[in-house]
DNA sequence: GCTGCTGGTAAGCGTAGGCTTACCGTAAGT
DNA sequence: ACTTACGGTAAGCCTACGCTTACCAGCAGC
């Protein structure tokens, strides 16, 4: 979650959204250089949400359905929270009413 | 989402999923100041996760359900994706094998 | 009206962290 | 073996931003 908080960690991941890809070419769609790409990288792999694989010359990264699927939870434990207080909140103001 | 980043700030937003909670309250159980809790709150509110109506002296924050929603919509775009690449990945090593 | 409690805001400080440049290791191609 | 491309890491700078203290506004209660 604190991964995914700075705007330039978060394009790298959304980019990975869109499939895996090389350092190199997540760098060039980018408005950063390549090592900052690479820290990022890091970052979000040490959180789990991705995963890379050495493929010849170069490293793929991928998403990683571990680290995005406990993220997704950890928001939806959240949703049904804001819709359970949201439904008692307005039965209470029925109450009231 | 970068609203999320911080930790205490997401300390407050976890606060407020079990149950709406008054400033001086929540500033009570963490290990920060009133002032800084209710900067995260203004934040959390801008990003539109949080909702506040006033009560009397005090004002009470809740989570918003549109808000959250949003954040578990974005969140379940990457779920699905993260499952297809994943799916087609284990797809391409069956063709190879 | 005055007092006490609430919470938002301003000013300022200090640190975390994101970015770049520079360097090094490694794998492929010739 | 040499060269080229790719990518991770170190060092360092600089800005963003989270926190505190201090101040001010508003609502209740005596």
């Amino acid at each position: 979650m604190t991964a995914l908080g700075d705007p330039t960690r978060r394009a790298v991941f959304e980019r990975l959204g869109d499939g895996p890809a090389a350092v190199g070419a997540i760098a060039g769609e980018l408005p950063v250089s390549r090592p900052a790409v690479s820290q990022h990288l890091k970052v979000l792999k040490q959180a789990g949400l991705v995963t890379d694989r050495q493929v010849g010359n170069r490293r793929i990264y991928s998403l990683d359905p571990d680290g995005v699927g406990a993220l997704r939870a950890y928001v939806d434990r959240f949703w049904t929270k804001a819709l359970d207080a949201f439904k008692a909140a307005v039965e209470q103001d029925q109450e009231v009413s």
